[in-house]
DNA sequence: TCGTAGTATAAGGTATACCTTATACCTCTA
DNA sequence: TAGAGGTATAAGGTATACCTTATACTACGA
């Protein structure tokens, strides 16, 4: 029963959630990719993730998260939001670097810094992309919206988050003002995985589909 | 010519400066002692520091820092210092506690951060204990005031600062109210390396000697 | 159903950062 | 000046977190 997870340890766990590990089994090789490691090294972590009782490897077919991974992920999505919030709001430091520098902090902050951190903040409920954040040691990973990505043709909707995957992504977003609380609408769905066409603040946009993918919508019934 | 500064390499070049590294050789084995090592080991990073060009190793006298190496250290220590600053100032955490949690932090944070950071505390210039925060990239190791160990008995002086070794000194230290800003007289030194008896706030404290080594004072010279 | 893409495991290698044990060596003090 | 304590190095071991190469196995689509 060691409370030792290392850095390495929490990037996994914090990867396999956010690749849906708690509903669904991630194939180890989508873990490697977004780990940016051979697929041997992700297959090596997954077991010792697995004998510290953080996932459950269904062979073949990926992980799942345990209750022990998805409060550990939690804890540490809600450390780098809260930390975003702080860079973004107080420092003033740039929307789409917030979500890496915040990385890099997120490992190194004990406890009792994220509760005066929450105190400090006025206990934000989303984090400066729009993704909420966590409860301490919550058990469910919270997901709003839907995918831009999914949106009808011809529908309309209010960005509510954008996944923060990079910080390439992340400043390509920001730079074309897909932002959250911009109202979309979808011109124009190019086949063939092709791009999609948005109109959104009397403008015209077209944007790659796996960048669509990225941003979370809330769809509006009466555009 | 690799900007890699492991966590490990930033905390032995820290020790190195703290004990006096900038102008003394430091032997290798109170570097040990204060990374809480064997000598063999801290040899060996010695070595390592020393091929890196951080130090340089005078046989059987200890190490002693480069400019690369002095530079090192004080923008760690300046990190450090910032984010006590910003601990205790704003997130109100414990005194005693803020030295370790900022030294967490400290490895894990990014120039542009430490920059946005200063102006947001108002370009502090010392820690919550009393230490100088040097700037970015200085060249030179400030040392304030005398020890208290060494203020002759019946003098008085004014608390400057404290060296903040671990959490365990500065909650003493904090208990006994032996805070920067305070006056303090030295009544009696007690012989054979023993204790200083000390009048402060219409009070006596008695202090040990080597506990009386990290406190730093400015001395009054008309009391 | 066959083959391929993806997945799993074995074997062996690297770098970091520690450890122990043993030996040699220097410096300083009694 | 001799010995003790501290310092230096060699040799070999551990754990983490990666890597490559090779082999085997599975699942799924054509």
């Amino acid at each position: 029963m060691s409370m030792n997870s290392s850095e390495s340890v929490e990037m996994y766990v914090k990867s396999v959630a956010e690749l849906g590990g708690d509903r669904q089994p991630v194939p180890i090789g989508r873990v490697a990719e977004r780990m940016d490691v051979t697929p041997v090294s992700a297959n090596e972590m997954m077991k010792r993730l697995g004998s510290q009782g953080y996932i459950e490897h269904q062979m073949y077919k990926g992980v799942l998260l345990t209750r022990a991974g998805l409060t550990m992920a939690n804890n540490i999505i809600r450390r780098q939001r809260l930390w975003e919030c702080f860079l973004v709001d107080k420092l003033k430091l740039d929307w789409a670097r917030s979500h890496e520098l915040a990385c890099d902090l997120e490992h190194a902050t004990a406890e009792e810094v994220v509760e005066a951190l929450v105190s400090y903040l006025g206990s934000p409920t989303h984090c400066p992309h729009g993704n909420p954040i966590p409860e301490a040691d919550s058990q469910e990973l919270l997901e709003t919206g839907v995918l831009l990505s999914e949106l009808a043709t011809g529908h309309s909707g209010r960005i509510l988050a954008i996944r923060p995957e990079s910080h390439e992504v992340l400043a390509y977003l920001h730079h074309r003002m897909l932002l959250p609380g911009t109202e979309v609408t979808v011109v124009e769905a190019a086949p063939l995985q092709g791009p999609l066409t948005l109109h959104m603040n009397d403008q015209e946009v077209v944007l790659g589909l796996n960048l669509a993918s990225l941003v979370l919508i809330e769809e509006l019934c009466c555009p």
